[in-house]
DNA sequence: GCGGTATTGTAATAATATAACAATAAGTCG
DNA sequence: CGACTTATTGTTATATTATTACAATACCGC
């Protein structure tokens, strides 16, 4: 199982999240051939602000903000289109928001655990689950192309929160 | 393996499906004490009118022509959520569309497996995607509450259609 | 039939995303 | 370098999906 579930629910230092994610993302996008321009790599290191996905147009505010000038929907969504197709950022369908991708140099098939109550996106990948995905799909004749799992609960810490509260209630 | 995948992508006599949903959308109706009103079943009726998702607008303007008069998008997206809440439809979060549930009377976690090609969504049910899902998560610390799992790719037919016309091509 | 609740109607608007075309910047090859 | 080609970004307009708020109507128990 490849997962950063570990980090992503607990206080850590964050800038390294940030700082592996650029450092990858260049390579990647070297080895490609493809520009990791000032714009994508700005709406790259705004995703990695922290484990939380974000809409585009939170996005689109932020850019502006830091930037000081307009920013409008069409210059996000391709800096997000490029970084979906390099494989650096996802799209969580369910939250219609994006996050960065822990692993992108890993082969994996998408497996996202989305804090309710928090609010932070773990991402998982693990044979387990993708197997189970494929022969129940293959026993019904069909041929898997792309899979979206997208799992709502909750993390340990906010399990333990939600626990606490719920005393405090009684 | 609860699963509808046989019908959903062949041929079959339809009517029955639709007659079957009704007669179960009634009963959980009745039994639930709350009210299928014509409104929502004929949102219920257009979802299954095929295998084929639709869209909250494609419904708007479906239940316009039929009965002749403006409909609003609050009528059917309230329909739709009365019909989610009682569990007799799902919502497909990649394609922000609709579909009937086929087995609303069985416990079930959704798996979906979309056809890229004719646009027919079946769905299933297996424990084995489930535990693997459930268990992975665990391994996370993460508690499940609810699954989104939609696979998109080929169902049988279409397998063999786009193999054929790969040949014509050659 | 009367009063309360559930359902539906209506207007307005929010949130997410895309199409089409213009302007600019970057890379390429003489 | 300088002209040419292609990739990227800017801009306007609009499509698509969904919700809020409040008014009107229908249903249900008494």
């Amino acid at each position: 199982m490849i997962s950063n579930s570990s980090v992503a629910y607990q206080h850590h230092d964050h800038h390294r999240c940030l700082k592996a994610a650029l450092v990858q993302a260049r390579n990647r996008c070297q080895s490609r051939k493809v520009r990791l321009t000032p714009l994508r790599e700005s709406v790259l290191q705004l995703l990695w602000q922290s484990h939380r996905p974000l809409g585009a147009y939170k996005i689109i505010e932020q850019l502006a903000a830091l930037s000081g000038k307009r920013i409008l929907p069409p210059t996000v969504y391709r800096a997000l289109d490029f970084l979906l197709e390099v494989g650096l950022i996802h799209r969580l369908a369910t939250l219609n928001a994006y996050i960065g991708c822990p692993f992108p140099d890993s082969v994996h098939s998408d497996y996202f655990l989305l804090c309710r109550e928090c609010g932070s996106v773990a991402e998982c990948s693990t044979n387990s689950v993708n197997k189970a995905i494929v022969s129940t799909a293959e026993r019904a004749g069909f041929l898997v192309e792309r899979q979206t799992v997208e799992i709502l609960g909750l993390c340990t810490p906010c399990q333990a929160n939600t626990a606490q509260q719920e005393e405090v209630c009684e």
